[in-house]
DNA sequence: TACCATAGTTCAATGAACGAACCGAGGGGG
DNA sequence: CCCCCTCGGTTCGTTCATTGAACTATGGTA
């Protein structure tokens, strides 16, 4: 989003935030990186984006110091994108967006709900546990299927997803 | 968003939330209409945005439900925009994507900061007074200058924004 | 050697954003 | 009555970003 023409002149944080996670495909790479994936090729198929694209959103992301870009193996050479603890506090902003959505836009059930790992009760859109009452981060979270989740695509991530799931945790 | 290029395959109450308020510039109006911007000429100086665009985005948050537009003089005949619940309830994205961007881009002091009116203590990144320790809604918060405020721009919305104002009274 | 997988880059066509100019309804002053 | 101003847009040519298909590079496998 950047080139002259971006938020610059905006002194305002929301602004600042936007230049990093504001451009399209770039928040749901996000979501996706919390939800365990981490190669370009799941990304690709889970995201149906423009292999350019994912290219450029994934530069920025580690440029911006969201993901690390990160050798797992070297033969052949292959590298992971993975969030750094700066990407794990996009959790929150995430899960409120998500929440709104899901409450003001579906009108069906929800596809996904969170639970908190310790206890199993459901989280809330501020990532409050209902039962500890305490903040969760997202390292102790679990996806789970909701009851509005259609099971339409075929991916791998699409299709790990449909049981219960760690965030963070690699996929598949 | 739309327009088969959209993120319709998704299933995700992310990509839904993302198709209304994810595109260029749209959270940056919301978050105006948040403080209390209300007509088009005072985004349009507080913002920086070209007249048919944010035309274009008053009318997309029009029709999802996040803005209503309705007449407040008939002559000369002048329309407002003014948040509706739904659009409250992005008070907590919002935030938190402010505060994210705040505590790891910004690197100084932040430039806004936000109190319980009824307390006067600040909120966090949840919206929960620090003092108090309940969920602030967005009318009951008042926008202070913060230490990191640089005042460059002098247009009316920043000038009322260099005060400590209510969000969504009007402004100016 | 041929073939496959992964992770990209390149490129032409399309669509969106930009910014300057224009438009129209309605005052207000002279 | 005429001119000019404000507000809230629309129009339009240029520039920039996205798309999707094709191509490249590297290394492994049969």
């Amino acid at each position: 989003m950047a080139l002259g023409k971006n938020y610059d002149a905006q002194d305002c944080s929301l602004a600042r935030a936007l230049e990093v996670i504001g451009e399209r495909w770039t928040l749901l790479v996000v979501r996706d990186a919390m939800y365990g994936v981490r190669r370009f090729g799941d990304f690709l198929a889970h995201l149906d984006i423009p292999r350019a694209v994912l290219s450029q959103r994934l530069a920025t992301l580690v440029e911006a110091g969201v993901l690390d870009k990160r050798r797992y193996q070297d033969s052949p050479p292959r590298d992971e994108y993975v969030l750094t603890p700066v990407g794990h506090e996009l959790w929150l902003p995430v899960l409120a967006l998500a929440d709104w959505g899901e409450r003001h836009l579906s009108g069906t059930a929800p596809r996904r709900v969170f639970h908190h790992l310790a206890c199993g009760s459901r989280i809330d859109g501020t990532a409050r546990c209902a039962a500890c009452g305490v903040q969760v981060s997202i390292g102790e979270v679990e996806v789970r299927p909701g009851p509005g989740l259609k099971g339409i695509r075929n991916d791998p991530v699409s299709v790990a997803l449909r049981t219960p799931h760690r965030m963070l945790h690699p996929i598949p």
